[in-house]
RNA sequence: GGGUCGUUAGCUCAGCCGGUAGAGCACCGGGCUUUUAACCCGUUGGUCCUGGGUUCGAUCCCCAGACGGCCCA
């Protein structure tokens, strides 16, 4: 052994391992890829796990195996190693009488913990009765040269986990099921929305006029058009545009930026749902919306990916029973002691903010929605659609026909937070041209999350949208609250992190 | 942006009142042919996040910064 690969640490670990890397390199081609794997872990152990250790002698069933050291026993001239695919952990016994000195030797002096590696023999139980693949031949199929983790408590370190997720991933079966069941939502939800005839579709990431969303964009430069160009803070007035044209129902699931903070519900870029229908209202989309949810809890459920019953705050959340409908009003009212008909007076809501001073340029529904935010937000734990929103804080949304203070709209908020919104869509041009004027006024005033004015799509509205409904929901915060994610950073393969040190 | 808590071996973590650091796992050497987080014996491994300051002396106290967690805006 080298002088390096003496010292200690992780640099004196890689070199022993690269060492033993060129002595694999020195009689062959180190990273072979003609292994072929008979069965999973799982499908052994679904096919033999209950047999008994004579049934299986006598069988002399055969496999193939391939996976990663996940432990490694050794016990002189015979060892144990379990190895773990996609499917799970298997255990191998090796002995050197079954596979020849020369491989035993190798085995011994070549192979880590973390190595990839494929093993063949007869299936196998041991004297405490556990399932085995009894080696016959044994091959490494890839080295590899940093060490894993402890092996009992894994990678723990959030930020460790963040920002090497192969390693977590390697590590942490818990959080191999959570990016499946997020996978698992997304799936089900195509399913569903595909079952109701809506069509699937991608519309521009990259907006001439940010739109969508009152959300602070990121900006870039297209150097042939020489233009500014901006993530989409929302899909919306594109998928508008498609139901103009006639396409009734339509679905887009993609990304979506917003220039704002990091929280642990926050990242610069996270995945939505948004869904259009023609010839309904924001009533039907609530009755969808419930229908959807439930769904997806039972399939969830059914696939064994929902391991726990989701709580928030030590109380269960109710997800399989009808969930509650509250107005704004009522809601607000019912944290403040407030009665909702006094709610309508600007002046009993900017009571409510005491001894701060509430913004005196904001009008009455962006007080309230304030009001809203920081009192009952938080408070909703079980399943709540609220309606009755302001229209000042709804610049897309068509007013209520009988108060135009008010438009057709309802959020979902679950454990605290908003998972969805919708509303009727404003399909009258001249509304949502003035609608428009109103968030550049706001704009002009320093408002950098108000929205520009889009005359392209007003011209489309000018075209007729039939009546509309429509609606966003928020995968991260779905897939959050379905697997008991206290971040979002954990339901994000690789969230957006601050770069650190040396890039060498 | 503000507040607050954290950062010690590759990993998981101890470290008292300020006296130059430990354990388990991993690694390395030895033993062991049905083990189970295998076990037994013996080693190796440290910029105590970084930079200043106080002190005879700082992982520990003070200041600034980096990164992260949480709360607030």
């Amino acid at each position: 052994m080298s002088e390096d690969a003496r010292q200690g640490g992780e640099a004196g670990i890689v070199a022993a391992r690269r060492e033993k890397l060129e002595r694999l390199r020195g009689r062959g081609q180190a990273y072979p890829n003609d292994w072929r794997r008979e069965h999973l872990a799982r499908e052994l152990i679904d096919a033999h796990g209950e047999r008994s250790k004579e049934e299986l002698e006598e069988s002399g069933d055969d496999t193939a195996v391939a996976g990663r050291i996940m432990l490694r026993r050794v016990m002189g001239k015979a060892s144990f190693l379990t190895i773990e695919d996609v499917s799970g952990r298997i255990q191998c016994y090796v002995r050197r009488d079954d596979v020849g000195e020369a491989a035993y030797e190798d085995f011994r002096e070549l192979w880590d913990i973390g190595d990839v590696v494929g093993i063949a023999g007869t299936m196998m139980k041991t004297g405490r009765g556990e399932l085995t693949v009894h080696a016959r031949e044994i091959r490494l199929l890839a080295k590899a040269l940093h060490p894993l983790p402890e092996k009992y408590h894994g990678l723990a370190d959030t930020e460790l986990r963040h920002r090497n997720r192969h390693i977590d991933l390697i590590m942490n079966e818990d959080s191999r099921r959570v990016f499946r069941l997020r996978s698992a939502l997304v799936r089900e939800m195509r399913v569903f929305f595909d079952e109701r005839g809506y069509l699937e579709v991608e519309t521009p990431m990259m907006h001439p006029i940010p739109g969508g969303a009152t959300a602070r964009p990121f900006v870039t430069h297209h150097n042939t058009l020489d233009i500014e160009l901006y993530l989409r803070v929302a899909p919306e007035l594109y998928l508008k545009r498609l139901v103009v044209g006639g396409f009734e129902r339509v679905y887009e699931i993609n990304r979506c930026f917003r220039n704002e903070g990091l929280t642990p519900r926050h990242n610069p870029e996270f995945t939505t749902i948004e869904f259009y229908q023609a010839y309904a209202d924001y009533a039907d989309l609530v009755e969808l919306t419930e229908s959807l949810l439930h769904r997806l809890v039972e399939r969830l459920r059914a696939q064994g990916l929902m391991t726990t019953e989701v709580e928030w705050g030590g109380e269960p959340v109710r997800l399989d029973e009808p969930f509650r409908r509250m107005t704004m009003l009522d809601a607000v009212a019912a944290e403040t002691g407030v009665e909702p008909d006094a709610l309508k007076d600007i002046e009993r809501v900017r009571a409510l903010f005491g001894n701060e001073e509430a913004p005196s340029d904001w009008g009455w529904g962006r007080l309230l929605m304030e009001v809203f935010e920081r009192r009952v937000e938080a408070k909703l734990v079980q399943p709540t659609f609220i309606t009755g929103y302001p229209s000042e804080v709804s610049p897309l949304a068509r007013r209520s026909d009988d108060d135009p203070d008010l438009v057709d709209r309802f959020e979902l908020f679950i454990a605290g937070r908003e998972v969805a919104n919708g509303f009727s869509e404003l399909n009258d041009p001249d509304d949502q041209a003035q609608r428009f004027r109103d968030q550049v006024a706001l704009k002009d005033q320093g408002d950098l999350e108000a929205m520009h004015f889009d005359a392209d799509y007003i011209r489309a509205l000018e075209y007729a949208m039939p009546p509309a409904a429509g609606e966003g929901l928020g995968i991260d915060r779905l897939a959050m609250l379905l697997s008991g994610a206290p971040s979002i950073r954990d339901v994000l393969l690789f969230p957006t992190m601050r770069p650190v040190g040396e890039a060498s």
